[in-house]
RNA sequence: GGCCUCAUCGUCUAGCCCGGUCCAGGACGUCGCCCUCUCACGGCGAAAACAUGGGUCCGAAUCCCAUUGAGGCUACCA
């Protein structure tokens, strides 16, 4: 049985490279027909964050990812959350000491600092240099009822370790170039190395699945996988999601575009996030593009995974956006652009149907908050208008002025407000060619939407119904009037 | 500094494992044309890449080595 887990730490906000992580364990336990875990690594007491893990699994949710055991939903392998696991991993812990793959070290952070501090003087690898390896257990055992703080660190054997990556084949490396390992702290919390390995061994893991930043460290895991004596789960460490700089996406380089919840914001459909995300570092075998997670739940391969880093390139994102805005039922699409709608004209929008509206709009949106801009002019009580505005280029106010007219009187005789009957009523007025299209239709268009850019005139005139459009086109014959 | 990983159009990538069908395919973006009252949409088209140097081979984007470049890790963070 395929059991793969996403394993965030409550430290911040769903970042984009966690959300395709996620993604990707998700697809890969669907398409084999296993199962999806959620696990909280909060074993960092310093930097958690109040709310960090709610908005995270809101996230996850919002992506349409669902998962079958959880610190939400519970399980048969929990508790889900490692700091309610913390005798655990002391047990295990202590199982190594005793085993001898593991010894308590007392070294205190001062001199750790110092000595990593001259090894980089000296050019030299920075690594522990086992001043508490050799302590006998007499020793270790006094000092540690005196109550002095120790740790527990992995004590790395000599040879080499090796493992195949899924997706980067097979990974060797020399163990005397490895450190040895904190596993348990001295406040009693396991580091990630240990948690993440007795974790995943206890919840039956197959694959791990995690971000190309654990490569380096992979090598220790399959160390305490050996030393516990348990069979290693299979690995796969996916290409890091990079800046435009090709530097790893993060907070501090990147600020608020690295998070998940700031395209959620901004109106990007989890669908379009999702297809996006996906073709960021994996591709189907044909050249297909638009894939619902469905589809990809049948589809994904851990083996078409690339290996190198992949730029996070938003406009790519942008056209995904506004393929999905156009492929939305426009009931749904409408229903989903009210609270923009409402950012225009507050509460009176919620009266209105707007659906005539998100029609016109829709193949112009690339997210849904585009739509604050483009429909202001749907909403606007008096237009701000100008005889030079309602004038197209190269004509007249007075030609402006006739076309404002003779439109009027004819749209005013049409019966059904539909966009063809529009048009044949416009076509009417100018069976004679008296004015150019442009001649015709700008002032029009112009004296509904108040903007040099907007939707098709018909659209416009069609989405503001009969009543308006007639209103508009009065006001505007009273502004060329003036002139 | 040490260790690990990676390397095809500006970007995401197909092809690479199983060398010839690749003077390298698709998509985004860019540019041009068409549609057109404006803005979009849509349609058509164009420019654009095998990092470099060695090998192996009749033949290399594909295999091997080196170089260069990029990234990651190097915490009692994850």
């Amino acid at each position: 049985m395929v059991r793969v887990r996403f394993a965030p730490s409550p430290t911040g906000e769903l970042h984009i490279g966690g959300a395709r992580t996620a993604l990707y364990n998700y697809l890969f336990a669907k398409q084999q027909g296993g199962q999806f875990i959620i696990r909280i690594e909060d074993t960092d007491q310093e930097r958690f964050v109040a709310g960090s893990l709610e908005r995270i699994l809101q996230g996850l949710k919002w992506l349409g990812l669902t998962w079958e055991e959880g610190p939400d939903v519970g399980g048969s392998n929990g508790p889900y959350v490692q700091s309610e696991r913390l005798s655990i991993y002391q047990e295990q812990a202590r199982e190594l000491v005793k085993k001898g793959s593991a010894y308590y070290c007392f070294c205190s952070t001062e001199r750790l600092g110092e000595l990593r501090k001259s090894q980089e003087a000296q050019k030299l690898p920075t690594r522990y240099d086992r001043a508490c390896f050799n302590l006998d257990a007499e020793e270790v055992a006094a000092r540690l009822a005196r109550g002095e703080k120790a740790t527990i660190r992995l004590k790395i054997p000599g040879g080499t370790t090796q493992f195949t990556d899924l997706v980067h084949g097979l990974i060797k490396v020399a163990n005397n170039t490895l450190d040895d390992q904190v596993l348990l702290k001295s406040d009693g919390f396991p580091t990630y190395h240990l948690a993440c390995v007795v974790d995943d061994h206890l919840m039956g893991i197959s694959h791990i699945i995690r971000g190309e930043e654990w490569l380096p460290s992979a090598p220790k895991h399959v160390i305490l996988y050996q030393a516990l004596g348990w069979e290693p789960p299979q690995f796969a460490h996916l290409p890091n999601v990079l800046n435009e700089q090709r530097a790893k996406l993060s907070k501090r380089k990147d600020g608020e575009a690295v998070w998940l919840q700031t395209y959620q914001n901004q109106g990007y459909l989890p669908q379009a996030m999702v297809n996006f995300l996906v073709l960021l570092g994996w591709h189907p075998q044909d050249d297909r593009e638009i894939f619902s997670l469905a589809e990809l739940s049948q589809i994904f391969e851990l083996e078409r995974v690339q290996k190198g880093g992949a730029i996070f390139n938003f406009r790519k994102l942008n056209w995904f956006n506004a393929e999905y805005i156009k492929k939305l039922p426009l009931v749904e699409l409408n229903q989903l652009l009210q609270p923009y709608y409402q950012k225009i004209n507050g509460a009176e929008a919620a009266n209105k149907d707007t659906t005539k509206l998100t029609e016109v709009l829709r193949s112009r949106l690339v997210t849904l908050a585009d739509s604050i801009e483009q429909a202001g002019w749907y909403f606007a009580q008096e237009l701000a208008l100008t005889p030079d505005l309602l004038t197209t280029k190269g004509s007249t106010a007075a030609k402006a002025k006739a076309a404002q007219l003779a439109a009027t009187a004819s749209l005013a005789e049409v019966g059904e407000w539909q966009i063809t009957e529009l048009k044949q009523a416009m076509a009417k007025i100018n069976s004679a060619g008296e004015f150019t299209r442009g001649e015709l239709l700008w002032p029009v268009r112009v004296a509904l939407t108040g903007q040099r850019q907007s939707p098709d005139v018909f659209e416009v005139a069609w989405a503001l119904g009969k009543n308006e459009t007639l209103k508009r086109l009065n006001y505007a014959s009273k502004v060329l009037a003036a002139e």
